[in-house]
DNA sequence: CAGAATCCTCGATGATACTG
DNA sequence: CAGTATCATCGAGGATTCTG
């Protein structure tokens, strides 16, 4: 089954999890949340993908309506990304994923509010 | 990156996604609900997995504390799957990305409350 | 019935280099 | 700066067969 296959059928949770499916995307959402980002602030912020990726990322986003591109035509280039209504509507729910996960998370280290995963290469 | 490489990092969000990283486990978490299945029911609800994915998926809830896997000692083989409560307490929140997903959806067909896909193929 | 074992495909992801 | 283009990999997922 292909990456967006589920999208075709006729399941709610399917689509949902079509847009929001793979695992960075919830993550981007958090990142940009109510601010505008240039591309290259994301791509240090979530330094574990590779640019390629987020593009890729940011493109399917885009056209799911999450996100909105704003592109200057200028020299050197500046990209800016920030979320649409549908993308803002999206944060409470993952406000309440980080939530149960808090609560019942079983093992691994010790973690917080604290998203290191952010900044975390960053040297 | 492999595939739950993102629990190692100290990001919430990751580690929920993480648990929650395939596409197939929120369905299944939701096809379950708050009944006992048996590996045979959930195998026809979900038929576009296959059985392998379908058992991979499963194992890997049960890791997670999302399902709880009984086994009956019988022969014929019976095998029950239920909700943990960490389980349980994801299905408010899936219900919330299914409210998400029907307000802003965009465009694909028409789609209620009718999850097709549980059984789409059953002929 | 509920899987385990095996083999295989293919597409997401990464690495690298290049560009306007 | 924000990508694109190209090539390479590798692991999730599928198909099939077998078993207690």
């Amino acid at each position: 089954m292909k990456k967006n296959e589920l999208m075709e059928y006729n399941c709610p949770l399917g689509k949902a999890m079509s847009a929001l499916g793979s695992k960075w995307k919830p993550i981007i959402v958090l990142v940009i949340k109510d601010r505008k980002l240039r591309f290259g602030e994301l791509a240090v912020r979530i330094n574990v993908i590779s640019r390629k990726v987020l593009t890729d990322q940011l493109r399917e986003m885009e056209a799911d309506g999450l996100v909105i591109r704003q592109e200057f035509k200028e020299i050197p280039p500046r990209v800016e990304y920030s979320l649409t209504e549908k993308g803002l509507a999206l944060l409470p729910i993952l406000y309440l994923l980080e939530e149960w996960e808090a609560k019942y998370q079983i093992k691994g280290p010790k973690s917080k509010n604290d998203c290191t995963l952010l900044d975390h290469k960053i040297s």
